[in-house]
Parts: structure tokens; sequence; C-alpha cells
DNA sequence: GCTATTTCTGAAACCGATTTCAGAAAATGT
DNA sequence: ACATTTTCTGAAATCGGTTTCAGAAATAGC
């Protein structure tokens, strides 16, 4: 567009005849400027395309106008939508997202955490993640912060979660209506609130209607597909018999389904398949996965939201946000 | 950490009785200081936990440290993988990446790229898109530019690809070679070169063995799951029959793998179904994919390097990638 | 031992904005 | 019509660094 890319506030000043003072202030619409210089400052603007330098301006204002966004994994199903809903979230603000993955690392992610404090970003978002409370403790009174995913005592109004334990109960129940009895279930990493609280679910739906949950049908996995293919070996070998895997994310429910597909063990015919998540291909999995869908989208607009309004001084309220059962064709009637 | 989060060059420069610029130099390493005052300005920075800002770094430099990563879609299982390569590559870096979502809308992407600018950063990486040209050509010229994924007319030094035909060609060889006659191809957006390059080795090797594509057996998709299985359906109502589907991508493959679960079509008994990609998932396919493996993270990586390259001023050499053939078990020999 | 280099160092200018402060101009009150 | 307030405006300081420049100190040359 322009070959010299030096255009500054002086230079518009001086094209607008009016001093650097009044070009800022109709940049910021800090004070009122009259109509005429106004005019005359945006038309030089124009004119020459100028556009501030941001790293000036962030200097001489303090505030940096960008958001840390710490993901643990480019590339996970849910967290990407997370992060996408940063994206929407953030779209029509004057603020820009900085994305870093913490690759489910503490030292990685604390790493990252002071990288974007180097930054100097003016607000946080962390997506699930391992870093010690007590670093989160200490950021969340240096930064505005939201984290997304995980429950952190003392920092409750700063957490945005998900209901997994009713989405655990609902999807447990729903296999139970259908006259599944002997309901295996593979957890996630269980030092996870999440985790442990979608087991939580599994066991209290089991136990509202009066089955003891067997020791032997739950299996820690550590929420990859690899682990889901391997607990479900497991289980197998175990020998208790069941009609029914709840894994505590669609990525092991994949690892769960190869398994099944190796020993000829068909589903739903013989064995019933459900996850959580409703990570986008899950639709496509042969069959198709019943699975809870969480509104990650919608969290990560809310954290977006949330961290904005942290910045200007306010409180958000942050909704436990709810779940939702998708039928799709991994479950048959238990016969 | 620290209550008072103001410590500037000018406290490290009192505490270490030395003037601002020394200090300076030894933290940039641009002139020689001497042994005891270097130390004692190491000793004032660790002392006082000094961090420079980035801001005032950046606008007396001119340098902001910073790659601007422009993606089309967070949770592209391909493009992600690209991006964890960027950012592996820059990680012992000073530099740190910037990501954006063009979202495959040439708006968006373009948008994309004057925030990259406005924001000063010292190069660029494009991960596909839709960008014009003549745009791409010109911000070639402005910045440091590396695309991945897309050959540019003029811009060929600067273009990061994956032999294309070359992966295409060896995998319809494949299935040639294990008795297939009659293959089907679901394409990608033909618009992409990638896609055409696949045709077009698909094609080749036909050819190369006195088969000549039948234009029924060629249909158009998008790259994404729900076209895969449209273009699935599709061949099926078109009547002429066919051993094996090759999918321009693995998300096609995972439409078309649904398409025929629901026409009751075995995989591989009936039918081979061989993808192009090897996301991460589709090793856990049932069955698991035959596929072409692109080194996407290597990309990334490599993307990286050279951009930094071209930000020193030398002129990377982008090697063509190739691929490599990832049998699993998706194919069967043609009885 | 004295000049010619080389090596370090600090003062001051600069990067490109924002913001304070005080004064000028305009609007308001009576 | 004159004092008082309110609105605008520009000069100058500031944000926190880097870099130029010229001089001081140390080293080398002969």
């Amino acid at each position: 567009m322009s070959l010299n890319e030096k255009i500054t506030i002086a230079d518009i000043a001086a094209h607008a005849q009016v001093s650097k003072s009044t070009v800022s202030r109709v940049l910021n619409e800090t004070t009122p400027v009259a109509a005429d210089k106004r005019e005359a400052v945006l038309a030089a603007m124009a004119a020459l395309n100028y556009k501030p330098n941001v790293f000036a301006q962030s200097l001489a204002s303090g505030q940096s106008l960008s958001i840390g966004v710490l993901t643990q994994n480019f590339g996970s199903p849910v967290y990407d939508v997370i992060m996408r809903g940063v994206l929407l979230g953030l779209e029509e603000t004057p603020y820009s997202p900085l994305f870093a993955d913490g690759r489910w690392q503490p030292e990685t992610e604390q790493k990252a955490i002071e990288t974007f404090l180097d930054r100097r970003v003016d607000g946080l978002i962390l997506i699930g993640g391992y870093c010690p409370e007590e670093v989160l403790v200490e950021t969340a009174r240096r930064t505005p912060l939201i984290i997304v995913g995980r429950e952190v005592p003392g920092l409750h109004n700063h957490c945005l979660n998900v209901d997994n334990e009713q989405g655990a109960y609902a999807i447990t129940r729903y296999l139970i209506d259908l006259g599944h009895q002997d309901i295996a279930h593979i957890t996630g990493i269980l030092a996870h609130e999440d985790a442990a609280q979608r087991l939580q679910g599994y066991r209290q739906a089991l136990l509202d209607v009066g089955i003891e949950p067997h020791p032997d049908l739950v299996i820690e996995g550590n929420f990859r597909r690899q682990s889901g293919m391997m607990a479900t070996e497991m289980l197998l070998l175990r020998g208790r018999p069941f009609s029914a895997i709840f894994c505590a994310n669609d990525q092991m429910a994949f690892g769960a389904r190869l398994a099944l597909y190796r020993r000829g063990i068909r589903v739903p015919d013989d064995v019933s398949l459900v996850g959580f998540d409703d990570q986008p291909d899950s639709a496509f999995m042969t069959p198709p996965l019943t699975t809870i869908r969480q509104p990650a989208e919608e969290m990560g607009r809310m954290a977006a939201m949330a961290v904005l309004q942290l910045i200007k001084g306010g409180s958000p309220d942050l909704p436990l946000f709810q779940t939702e059962l998708v039928i799709r064709e991994s479950v048959s009637r238990h016969h």
C-alpha cells in the first residue's frame, strides 16, 4: 500500500494543522475536539493511511490491549473449540488474543504465564492445566484472570466450568434407562476435577437406581485415545461382563471403539459405547457416538467477556454451564 | 513475586552504579562491557527481579520479536500440527508467535494480516488460505513472509509445500498394486493447488498402468467430513462400480467411512478406503486408515526457521517435503 | 616514553504515542 | 457588559527502553 511505513502522529498533526495532543484526542476520544479540527485530523489520517504504533501506545498508556490465552495442546478437540470461542468473543473489541501452549507441563505453563506477564497482557485466560494452585492465586492477584475447566479453591469467581457431574449422571442414566446394568467407566486423569466429577456422576446414577458400582468396571485412563484402547483391553481381560462403556471423553471412546473392533465386538449390538465432550468428529465415528455435549465455544466466548469485565474492574458472575445429551447410534437397548 | 512491578532500567543503573546505556548493553550484548560492571548489572537485575518492558524495547528498537501465524481454522487436524511445529521452532529463539484464525474467508484473512502488520510483527507465516495472490505478493514485499501449503506464482522461494502429487501417486499405486482397477477419488476444493496436485497424482498413477480415469469416479469435495459423506453417497448413486476410494484428505475419508457404514458396505472387505494427511485420529478409525503422512510438524518447524532467516536477511531454501505411505487396515487386496 | 589505536562509558537524543497542566476561547450567568 | 464557568487546545513531560556521539581510559606501536 505505502512504501513509507513511517507515518506518525506528528505527520498527522502537521498535515491537519493541529498539535499532536489533538490528534491523540480524536484517536482515543478522551476529550472533545472541535468539529472542524476533528474532521481535518480524520481526513489527514485517511489521506496518509495512518496506523498508530501499537508499542508506543502501549508504552504510553500502560495497556497492551492483548489477552493471553493458555491452552494445553494445540490440536485438542475441545480446547481448540474453546479457543475459537475466545477468538470470537474478542472479535469486536480492541483486544487481541495471544495464544500459548502449556503442553500439560507445569513448568511450560508457568513459563508461558511469565512470558504473558512480560508482554504485559491486560488479562489472562487459562484453559485447563496443571499449574499449582498457589501460582494461580498469586497470578490472579496481579492480573485479571479467568480459568476455564478447573475449579481452584479460593478462586471460585474466576473459574468457568461445565456441570460435569450432571452430564455424567445424565448419560449414565440414559444407559440405565435402556436396560444396561453392568456399565463400565473409563475415567480421565482422576487428579483433574472434571474427571473426578464425571466419575462421581456415574457412580451417583448407578447408586440412585440401587446398583452398587463395581470396582472392576472402573478403570483410570488419561483422556487420550491410546488409553481408551488399553483400558478397554484391560476391562475385557478382567472378565467381569459389561454391556456398556462410558468413557470420560470422546477421545478415549475412539480408543475403546478400536479395541472392540479388534476383538470383533460389535458396537452397539454387543456393547454400547458413550463418551463425553461431543468433539467435532464424534458424529463420524462408526457408529456415530452418543455423547454429552459441552458448550465449548460458548464457554470460550464467556471467558473472553469475563476477562474484559475483570479488566474494567467489574466482577463477572460465571454460570455453571449445562451439558446436553446427544443421542446418536452407539447405544442399543440392552437385551 | 513482587508488588512493585515498576523496576526499570534506571533502577538497575542506579543500583549497579552505571548508566542506563551500560545496562542496555549488557542486556543486548551489543557492545562489550567491562567484566566488573557487567557483574554488577547482572547482580542488580537478579536482585530486583528486573524484566524489561517489551513495548519500550520494541518501540526503541523497531523490532517486535513476534511472528504472526495465520491459520485457517483452529481445530483443523493438519493445521494444528503445523502450528505446533511453528511453536516448537520458535521455542529457543527470542521470538514469540501471535496466532490468528482466517476462517477460510479472504476478508477475515486480510484483516488478520493487517492486524499483524499493525502490531509490527517481524515476520509472517501463512498456513493455507484464500488470500488473493496480489495481496500476498505485496505483503511479501513489505515483510518477511512464509506461506505453508500454497504455491503462489512469483513467490516460489516463500512457499513451503509437500509433494502432493507424489503422495497421491504413491497411494493410488498402492491400491493398484493390490489389484484395484476401479478406484474412485473424492477431491478437495480443486481451486486449491494441493487438491489439484493430488488429483493429478491419482490420474497419473492410473494412466501409468494403462487405466483411463473415469469421470464418474471422480467427485469434488471440500475437504470436510460432511462432504466426504455426501460425495460417497453420490458415487454410490452414480452406479459405476468401484472397489476402492481415495479421499484427498483424512477428514473426508471419515465422512466416506460413515456413508459406507450406513449402507452396510464393509471396509475393507467390500470397499477399500484411503485418505491423505495422517491426522492424529486416523489411526483410530474403524478400521485404522491407510493414508499418506505429511510431515506437518516438521513443516511448521521449518517455516519458523525460514522466516527467521528471512528476517536476518538470508534467503532460505525451502525443500519440497516428501510424504510417506502409512499402511494400516482399511485396504484389502482386490478379489 | 609518547603518539596512535582500540575499548568502554555516559549524556543526550530518539522511538511514537499519552497525559498533565495551564492558558486561550467560548459559553453562561446576572 | 463584565465576571465566571466550561470547553478546547498546545507545550512539555512521560512511558522505558536503544543508539549515536564524543570523550575517557586502556592498550598497542615503535
